[in-house]
DNA sequence: ATGGTAGAGTGTCTA
Protein backbone atom coordinates (compact mmCIF):
# COMPACT_ATOMS: atom_id res chain seq x y z
CA UNK A 1 0.00 0.00 0.00
CA UNK A 2 1.13 3.39 -1.01
CA UNK A 3 0.49 6.55 1.24
CA UNK A 4 1.42 9.66 0.23
CA UNK A 5 0.77 13.41 1.84
CA UNK A 6 0.72 16.63 0.13
CA UNK A 7 0.25 20.19 1.16
CA UNK A 8 -1.60 21.05 -1.95
CA UNK A 9 -2.31 25.48 -1.83
CA UNK A 10 -5.68 24.91 -2.54
CA UNK A 11 -7.12 21.63 -4.16
CA UNK A 12 -9.61 23.28 -6.62
CA UNK A 13 -6.62 25.18 -8.63
CA UNK A 14 -4.24 21.87 -7.74
CA UNK A 15 -6.48 19.49 -8.86
CA UNK A 16 -5.13 18.23 -12.40
CA UNK A 17 -1.99 17.67 -10.58
CA UNK A 18 -3.44 16.04 -8.07
CA UNK A 19 -4.97 13.76 -10.68
CA UNK A 20 -1.41 13.13 -12.65
CA UNK A 21 0.25 12.95 -9.03
CA UNK A 22 -2.14 9.61 -7.71
CA UNK A 23 -1.72 8.08 -10.97
CA UNK A 24 1.82 8.68 -11.84
CA UNK A 25 2.81 7.09 -8.63
CA UNK A 26 0.00 4.71 -8.51
CA UNK A 27 -0.77 6.27 -5.01
CA UNK A 28 -3.80 4.51 -2.50
CA UNK A 29 -4.07 7.24 -0.38
CA UNK A 30 -3.36 10.77 -0.22
CA UNK A 31 -3.49 12.58 2.68
CA UNK A 32 -4.30 16.57 1.81
CA UNK A 33 -3.53 19.96 3.83
CA UNK A 34 -4.34 23.77 2.19
CA UNK A 35 -7.10 22.48 0.49
CA UNK A 36 -8.65 25.89 0.80
CA UNK A 37 -12.40 24.89 0.18
CA UNK A 38 -15.07 23.48 2.20
CA UNK A 39 -16.54 19.95 1.16
CA UNK A 40 -19.36 21.18 -0.76
CA UNK A 41 -16.69 22.78 -3.38
CA UNK A 42 -14.41 20.39 -4.11
CA UNK A 43 -13.93 18.97 -7.33
CA UNK A 44 -14.50 15.20 -6.68
CA UNK A 45 -15.69 14.00 -10.18
CA UNK A 46 -12.69 13.40 -11.32
CA UNK A 47 -11.00 11.65 -8.45
CA UNK A 48 -14.09 9.20 -7.91
CA UNK A 49 -13.90 8.37 -11.43
CA UNK A 50 -10.66 6.73 -10.26
CA UNK A 51 -11.78 4.87 -8.08
CA UNK A 52 -11.48 7.23 -4.75
CA UNK A 53 -13.44 8.06 -2.26
CA UNK A 54 -13.06 11.42 -0.49
CA UNK A 55 -13.30 12.99 2.74
CA UNK A 56 -12.70 16.70 3.63
CA UNK A 57 -13.26 19.36 6.75
CA UNK A 58 -12.82 22.82 5.79
CA UNK A 59 -14.82 26.27 6.85
CA UNK A 60 -12.56 28.84 5.65
CA UNK A 61 -10.46 29.92 2.48
CA UNK A 62 -6.91 29.11 4.27
CA UNK A 63 -7.48 25.62 6.09
CA UNK A 64 -8.86 22.69 5.29
CA UNK A 65 -7.65 18.82 5.34
CA UNK A 66 -8.77 16.04 3.41
CA UNK A 67 -8.12 11.99 3.39
CA UNK A 68 -8.50 10.28 -0.38
CA UNK A 69 -8.48 6.65 -0.61
CA UNK A 70 -8.84 3.66 -2.79
CA UNK A 71 -7.92 1.31 -0.24
CA UNK A 72 -11.50 2.49 2.04
CA UNK A 73 -12.12 4.71 3.95
CA UNK A 74 -13.78 3.88 7.56
CA UNK A 75 -14.75 5.48 10.82
CA UNK A 76 -13.96 9.26 9.50
CA UNK A 77 -13.39 11.52 12.20
CA UNK A 78 -13.25 15.49 11.71
CA UNK A 79 -10.29 16.72 14.43
CA UNK A 80 -9.63 15.20 17.51
CA UNK A 81 -10.46 15.11 20.92
CA UNK A 82 -9.74 18.22 23.04
CA UNK A 83 -8.33 20.41 20.00
CA UNK A 84 -8.11 23.91 20.67
CA UNK A 85 -9.69 26.81 18.67
CA UNK A 86 -13.04 25.37 18.52
CA UNK A 87 -15.26 28.40 17.55
CA UNK A 88 -12.01 29.98 16.82
CA UNK A 89 -12.02 31.30 12.66
CA UNK A 90 -8.34 30.61 12.12
CA UNK A 91 -8.89 26.90 14.13
CA UNK A 92 -9.69 23.92 14.69
CA UNK A 93 -12.28 21.61 12.83
CA UNK A 94 -10.36 22.33 9.07
CA UNK A 95 -6.61 21.17 10.31
CA UNK A 96 -6.92 17.32 11.43
CA UNK A 97 -9.33 14.99 9.59
CA UNK A 98 -8.47 10.63 10.24
CA UNK A 99 -9.48 7.66 8.66
CA UNK A 100 -8.91 3.95 8.66
CA UNK A 101 -7.51 3.24 5.21
CA UNK A 102 -6.55 -0.38 4.63
CA UNK A 103 -6.11 -1.18 8.03
CA UNK A 104 -4.33 1.80 9.00
CA UNK A 105 -5.35 4.79 11.19
CA UNK A 106 -4.18 8.04 9.07
CA UNK A 107 -4.46 11.42 9.93
CA UNK A 108 -4.26 14.15 7.91
CA UNK A 109 -2.98 17.08 9.80
CA UNK A 110 -2.41 20.50 9.52
CA UNK A 111 -0.40 22.35 12.45
CA UNK A 112 -1.01 25.92 12.60
CA UNK A 113 1.57 27.92 11.38
CA UNK A 114 2.27 30.20 14.09
CA UNK A 115 3.38 33.16 12.12
CA UNK A 116 5.45 35.22 14.21
CA UNK A 117 7.26 33.98 17.67
CA UNK A 118 5.48 36.97 19.53
CA UNK A 119 2.20 36.40 17.76
CA UNK A 120 -1.02 34.87 19.78
CA UNK A 121 -0.85 32.14 17.26
CA UNK A 122 1.99 31.09 17.97
CA UNK A 123 1.01 30.01 21.18
CA UNK A 124 -2.38 28.35 20.21
CA UNK A 125 0.47 26.45 17.48
CA UNK A 126 2.09 24.99 20.87
CA UNK A 127 -1.33 24.15 22.50
CA UNK A 128 -2.31 22.46 19.69
CA UNK A 129 0.36 20.42 19.50
CA UNK A 130 0.25 19.72 22.69
CA UNK A 131 -3.30 18.59 22.77
CA UNK A 132 -2.62 16.50 19.50
CA UNK A 133 -0.09 14.81 21.63
CA UNK A 134 -2.40 13.87 24.38
CA UNK A 135 -4.16 11.81 21.82
CA UNK A 136 -1.63 10.40 19.58
CA UNK A 137 0.27 8.52 23.20
CA UNK A 138 -2.95 6.63 23.27
CA UNK A 139 -2.99 5.94 19.26
CA UNK A 140 0.34 4.60 19.48
CA UNK A 141 -0.13 1.20 20.17
CA UNK A 142 -1.81 0.51 16.74
CA UNK A 143 -1.12 0.97 13.20
CA UNK A 144 -0.77 5.00 12.92
CA UNK A 145 0.55 7.49 10.80
CA UNK A 146 0.53 10.89 11.67
CA UNK A 147 0.97 12.97 8.33
CA UNK A 148 1.02 16.51 6.85
CA UNK A 149 2.55 19.67 6.93
CA UNK A 150 3.85 20.26 10.42
CA UNK A 151 5.21 23.65 9.83
CA UNK A 152 8.18 22.70 11.94
CA UNK A 153 11.78 21.96 10.94
CA UNK A 154 13.24 20.00 13.68
CA UNK A 155 17.04 20.05 13.16
CA UNK A 156 18.95 22.51 11.61
CA UNK A 157 19.56 20.35 8.14
CA UNK A 158 15.92 20.65 7.74
CA UNK A 159 16.96 24.42 6.89
CA UNK A 160 18.53 26.12 3.85
CA UNK A 161 19.74 28.98 6.16
CA UNK A 162 19.52 28.98 10.12
CA UNK A 163 20.61 32.50 9.77
CA UNK A 164 17.62 33.50 8.46
CA UNK A 165 14.69 32.38 10.45
CA UNK A 166 16.85 33.69 14.16
CA UNK A 167 13.71 35.44 14.68
CA UNK A 168 10.85 33.50 12.75
CA UNK A 169 8.83 30.41 13.74
CA UNK A 170 9.52 26.72 13.03
CA UNK A 171 12.69 26.17 14.44
CA UNK A 172 12.69 27.37 17.62
CA UNK A 173 13.24 25.31 20.82
CA UNK A 174 9.68 24.82 22.08
CA UNK A 175 8.19 24.03 18.46
CA UNK A 176 10.89 21.53 18.29
CA UNK A 177 10.30 20.21 21.75
CA UNK A 178 7.02 19.55 20.61
CA UNK A 179 7.86 17.92 17.56
CA UNK A 180 10.59 16.09 19.95
CA UNK A 181 7.47 15.01 22.04
CA UNK A 182 6.24 12.49 19.41
CA UNK A 183 9.28 11.12 18.55
CA UNK A 184 9.62 10.13 22.34
CA UNK A 185 6.55 8.21 22.62
CA UNK A 186 7.38 6.00 20.33
CA UNK A 187 6.46 7.93 16.57
CA UNK A 188 8.99 7.49 14.05
CA UNK A 189 10.52 9.46 11.14
CA UNK A 190 9.83 6.85 8.59
CA UNK A 191 11.05 8.80 5.48
CA UNK A 192 14.16 10.09 6.29
CA UNK A 193 16.06 6.46 6.64
CA UNK A 194 14.95 6.76 2.90
CA UNK A 195 15.45 9.91 1.74
CA UNK A 196 19.52 10.14 2.49
CA UNK A 197 22.01 13.07 2.15
CA UNK A 198 21.78 16.65 2.97
CA UNK A 199 19.01 18.04 1.65
CA UNK A 200 15.85 16.55 2.24
CA UNK A 201 13.13 19.51 1.82
CA UNK A 202 9.72 19.25 1.49
CA UNK A 203 9.14 22.91 1.57
CA UNK A 204 10.18 26.25 -0.86
CA UNK A 205 8.54 29.22 -0.73
CA UNK A 206 7.14 30.90 -3.81
CA UNK A 207 9.36 34.16 -2.94
CA UNK A 208 12.09 34.55 -4.77
CA UNK A 209 13.05 31.38 -6.93
CA UNK A 210 13.84 29.47 -4.01
CA UNK A 211 12.86 26.12 -5.64
CA UNK A 212 15.17 26.60 -8.38
CA UNK A 213 17.82 27.64 -5.97
CA UNK A 214 16.82 24.89 -3.62
CA UNK A 215 16.49 26.42 -0.76
CA UNK A 216 13.67 25.13 1.37
CA UNK A 217 12.90 23.70 4.57
CA UNK A 218 12.03 20.01 5.40
CA UNK A 219 8.50 20.78 7.42
CA UNK A 220 6.15 17.83 6.43
CA UNK A 221 6.41 14.73 8.10
CA UNK A 222 5.41 11.08 7.95
CA UNK A 223 5.20 9.68 11.85
CA UNK A 224 4.76 6.47 12.06
CA UNK A 225 3.36 4.24 15.48
CA UNK A 226 5.94 0.96 15.83
CA UNK A 227 3.30 -0.97 14.25
CA UNK A 228 3.32 1.14 10.97
CA UNK A 229 7.18 1.77 11.13
CA UNK A 230 7.83 -1.74 10.79
CA UNK A 231 5.91 -2.09 7.94
CA UNK A 232 7.53 0.84 5.39
CA UNK A 233 9.70 -0.55 2.96
CA UNK A 234 10.21 2.40 1.03
CA UNK A 235 9.85 6.40 1.00
CA UNK A 236 10.90 9.58 -1.31
CA UNK A 237 9.89 12.86 -1.22
CA UNK A 238 8.38 13.95 -4.80
CA UNK A 239 10.80 16.73 -5.80
CA UNK A 240 10.01 17.37 -9.05
CA UNK A 241 6.39 18.02 -8.37
CA UNK A 242 7.17 21.65 -6.79
CA UNK A 243 8.90 22.25 -10.36
CA UNK A 244 7.03 24.25 -12.78
CA UNK A 245 3.97 26.79 -12.89
CA UNK A 246 1.08 25.48 -11.55
CA UNK A 247 2.79 23.94 -8.50
CA UNK A 248 2.07 24.33 -4.76
CA UNK A 249 4.90 25.62 -2.50
CA UNK A 250 5.06 21.63 -1.52
CA UNK A 251 6.68 18.71 -2.34
CA UNK A 252 4.50 15.13 -1.82
CA UNK A 253 6.15 12.69 0.52
CA UNK A 254 5.58 9.26 -0.33
CA UNK A 255 5.67 5.84 1.91
CA UNK A 256 5.12 2.26 1.18
CA UNK A 257 3.82 -0.34 3.66
CA UNK A 258 3.52 -3.67 3.34
C1' DA B 1 12.68 46.08 9.02
C1' DT B 2 10.82 45.22 4.52
C1' DG B 3 9.39 42.73 0.55
C1' DG B 4 9.15 39.23 -2.62
C1' DT B 5 4.71 35.29 -4.81
C1' DA B 6 0.51 32.65 -4.67
C1' DG B 7 -4.43 31.64 -3.54
C1' DA B 8 -8.70 32.62 -1.37
C1' DG B 9 -12.03 36.12 -3.33
C1' DT B 10 -13.01 41.79 -3.69
C1' DG B 11 -11.36 43.68 1.49
C1' DT B 12 -7.33 42.20 2.68
C1' DC B 13 -5.86 37.97 4.92
C1' DT B 14 -2.90 34.00 5.15
C1' DA B 15 1.15 31.48 4.27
Amino acid sequence: MRIATWNVNSLRSRIGRVEAFLERHDVDVLALQETKAREDQLPLMGLQSMGYEVAACGTNQWNGVALVSRVGLDDVEVGFPGMPGWGDPVAAESRAIGATCGGVRVWSLYVPNGRKPDDPHYVYKLDWLARLHDVATDWVEGPTALVGDWNIAPRDEDVFDMAQFARSTHVTPPERAAFQAFLDSGYVDVVRPHAPGPEVYTYWDYYRQRYERNRGLRIDFVLGSPAFAARVTHAFIDREERAGTGASDHAPVVVDVV
